[in-house]
DNA sequence: ATGAAAGCGCTAACAC
DNA sequence: GTGTTAGCGCTTTCAT
């Protein structure tokens, strides 16, 4: 290549990087052999001796569409820079999601971005010291890395006086059943707690009912068969994502029940999937697109050199479909 | 880390590589000495010499849960080996698709799988020249690289079969709207062929009756209204894809239309939400683990050396389910 | 069976 | 403003 071109290396190193010290005749003819040979530098030689210009995004996995918003976001934010992302499937388990971690740091990625991980925010941290990294849906604020999160609190709220001001009181909520240890920062465990805390606020704490699941369309519908199994039945359950409300309806359409005349349904994440007129759920929407695009943003400024943690909240709205109305009405 | 365990570099290499020519003792020595160090080889630097060991998956999106589907197939089936999957984006344009796959040569990738491409035989052509290649749901059938596809003959006259046997005859269909050139090889295409050749085969060539729109919930949306418009119009609806499907579904439901007593609607590829009760719609079943397990298997293969061909079709199934009925029964 | 040495394709530091 | 050089962390070849 630089032969080619009749420079040395490193005068084609130093225009790719558009590096200061080049003059145009020289820049004019490298550009003009880089598009004659149709050069690409290697990625892999590059990152050993400088950056991979390479972001690895941590998933559990794709085909969640609230992750196909933040990816989209990000692509965006980075299409302006030379920085690439890639993704790596972290599974639902410590183990092979630190196999994925480790995976991105075998291969030199210059940032990381961690969807809703697993790992705790020791290991973050340890993980943050070598490269710039940001986590997205963990409620935890580290001096070590940046974060991004849905204020989950006031989307709760949202849910919860949506329902009470159509009348409700006797409001279910399915909520995702994990490990105790770094629970405090989980995004489930944070709506469950306000749940609760609207109830009681609302003198109604004896109508508490949560029940453990998982935030799958499986655990919405295990939850709302535990949840009708009581007696008297609520008028409305608050499940903790739509995944999970999906199951709720499942559910309530195989008990024969009517949404929402026998029992209002609320979901989280406004999936594309709430929108369908079969299914008109009410539900939260939290801007994904918006926290990619922040993600790929906060990367780079820590690429480029910020030390300090930045810590956003995106906040959510509500978005009221047909899946709730005052109770009894049916 | 040679020092620590007071061996050479190339022992170190050697174990790693499980490289013939160490004794136990050196292996023991070196495996203790990894531990202690937490080591871990960096992939950029083995990829300057040797293999990445990394699979570069390229896809339009994340978010499809078919995709999600193979990637679980792709991933079992690397777990037993070396080699990790990495995902990137490659939008629906030209353009942002070419720079995702540049992006995967540039850092090196042992082999690529392509789902779905948008970029044609020749290129992909070029590019198997130089990196094992997969080809996944791409009619095409090239001695360069090889190919996984689900049989889209057979599934669409699953479909066709089915509504035929229910007695319709005014049966209309929606395509993807591609360009011409190397449409042959689309599935869109093949799909929208097999539904014809099937209608002129009953003696329904008069019948026949095809939108072109997009495999999305909107182009479903937009095709089967233009469908309604006909008259009479058409007592059954194959919409190419279960998210053109679930438009169709919309349009339907927005008419006052009730399915399936006015009309049946058939999807394709039996995404999670076809199953849902309120959805319950009839769809072909195409298996993507498998498809992911064996675009593994065939890279890996192709890695260790072999060079020829192998073009691997999957069988589809019907799924029937509540959106289908015999017409008029409303 | 083991180690020394060369070199993969770049970038960074320095000399000119 | 440009070229020369050293070296990033591995793998590979070739002595020993």
């Amino acid at each position: 290549m630089a032969k080619h071109a009749g420079v040395s290396k490193a005068a084609v190193s130093k225009v790719i990087r558009n590096d200061y010290g080049v003059s145009d005749a020289m820049r004019e003819r490298v550009r003009r052999a880089i598009d004659e040979l149709g050069y690409r530098p290697q990625a892999a030689a590059r990152a050993l001796r400088g950056r991979a210009f390479t972001i690895g995004v941590l998933m559990r996995h794709i085909g969640i569409p609230f992750y196909a918003e933040i990816m989209t976001g990000l692509v965006d934010q980075l299409a302006e820079s030379d920085y690439q992302a890639i993704m790596i499937q972290g599974g639902t388990r410590d183990k092979t999601e630190k196999r994925a971690l480790d995976a991105l740091i075998d291969r030199q990625v210059d940032g990381i971005l961690l969807i809703a991980p697993l790992v705790g925010r020791t290991q973050v941290e340890q993980v943050a010291r070598e490269i710039p990294t940001v986590v997205l849906g963990r409620h935890v604020r580290s001096p070590a890395y940046d974060s991004i999160v849905d204020d989950d609190r006031v989307g709760s709220e949202l849910v919860m006086d949506h329902l009470i001001a159509l009348g409700h009181r006797r409001i279910g909520h399915i909520t995702f059943n994990q490990e105790q240890g770094r629970a405090a920062e989980h995004v489930p465990r944070i709506r469950a707690e306000t749940y609760e805390r609207v109830m009681r606020d609302h003198g109604f704490a004896d109508e508490i009912a949560v029940v453990a699941t998982s935030y799958s369309e499986e655990g919405g519908y295990d939850g709302a068969r535990e949840l009708l199994s009581r007696s008297p039945r609520p008028t409305a359950i608050f499940a903790g994502s739509d995944e999970a409300a999906l199951g709720v309806l499942a559910a309530l359409h195989e008990a024969g029940l009517s949404v929402p005349d026998d029992i209002s349904v609320v979901g989280y994440d406004n999936t594309r999937l709430a929108a369908h007129p079969n299914i008109a759920l009410t539900t939260v929407n939290q801007d994904g697109v918006v926290m990619g695009r922040m993600a790929g943003r906060l990367l780079l400024e820590r690429i480029e050199g910020r030390t300090s943690a930045v810590h956003f909240s995106v906040v959510p709205s509500l978005v009221v479909r047909r899946s709730t109305a005052a109770p009894g009405s049916g």
